[in-house]
DNA sequence: ATATTACTAGTGATACCCGG
DNA sequence: CCGGGTATCACTAGTAATAT
């Protein structure tokens, strides 16, 4: 199914002209539609950062770029023709996170500048509200789950069900896309290694919660932050509900979860401050 | 040393629209 | 017609780099 695979980086151009599709329909299953097409003709060892990119969230995560640093860009001549590739933009924003300490903002504004030279108006863009967080495409994480199942012709509930168990979609993506249902099956829990949280649902009255949910407790709602918690051994490693690393953040918590008497464990609860 | 600026990250509320 | 997903907004706290 993938024989029509491009060799070397997908072009940025084609990345964004998928996104604009996407953004200007409301309609969910040809958001799916397009983002599939896109993926299938994908190289394999670049599905992870094409994903990211579609998702709005790059894999090197927040870089220290907002308005200050992008603003002037608008300022920019755009190139005419469209050279940048998946792989350059990547690159570029790999040396963004290298790039910290003194001195860093001109190089910084160097880096930036230099990318924003080659891209196209429409490229831009594209990188701009990439870079800023602000994609507005009306397709996150959940419309891109379906459309890789829809790539990889594997069930949704298969992506859906090891996107939550490695909390990474992007490595879900081009396990997928390379090597099938099989690879998916592969991923399981891991000790150590974040783990989608589970949010709550509503229920319209407190009768239906408790028939729905069986035997169940009931305690004050306070108001902290989720927190997760994973030990093996004296290895203690705790994240938030996005899955941020924040151990050393919280040496307190590291010191609790060390005590307690087990072996190995996965925790998921809610942290209070006392100030 | 201290103040300022820029960016990240978290919580929670609300509006909107597709799809079943 | 309603549930769920997405977008948007408002607010808060914390950190890093740089200017004063």
């Amino acid at each position: 199914m993938r024989e029509a695979v491009a060799r070397g980086s997908l072009p940025l151009a084609d990345l964004v002209a998928t996104s604009a599709a996407v953004a200007s329909t409301r309609a969910r299953s040809s958001k799916v539609a397009t983002l599939a097409a896109l993926l299938e003709r994908v190289p394999t060892d670049e599905v992870a950062v094409v994903v990211g990119f579609l998702v709005g969230a790059p894999r090197q995560g927040r870089v220290g770029v907002g308005w200050a640093l992008l603003g002037p860009t608008v300022d920019l001549d755009p190139a005419s023709e469209a050279s940048l590739t998946v792989a350059d933009v990547d690159a570029a924003i790999d040396e963004l996170q290298r790039t910290i300490g003194a001195g860093s903002t001109a190089a910084r504004r160097g880096i930036v500048d230099d990318l924003f030279v080659r891209a196209t108006a429409d490229e831009a863009d594209f990188l701009r509200r990439l870079l800023i967080g602000d994609l507005r495409q009306g397709a996150l994480e959940g419309v891109m789950t379906d459309a890789i199942a829809k790539a990889a012709d594997v069930p949704v509930a298969v992506v859906r069900r090891a996107a939550m168990l490695a909390g990474d979609l992007c490595r879900v993506a081009a396990d997928a896309l390379g090597g099938g249902e099989e690879a998916l099956a592969g991923i399981g829990l891991e000790v150590l290694r974040p783990v989608l949280p589970m949010l709550a649902a509503t229920s319209p009255t407190v009768a239906d919660a408790l028939e729905a949910n069986g035997t169940s407790s009931v305690e004050w709602k306070l108001d902290g932050a989720r927190i997760q918690a994973h030990r093996t051994g004296d290895a203690v490693r705790l994240f938030t509900r996005n899955l941020n690393e924040v151990t050393e953040r919280l040496p307190a918590v590291v010191d609790v979860v060390r005590s307690l008497p087990v072996d190995a464990v996965i925790l998921d609860g809610e942290v209070y401050g006392t100030a």
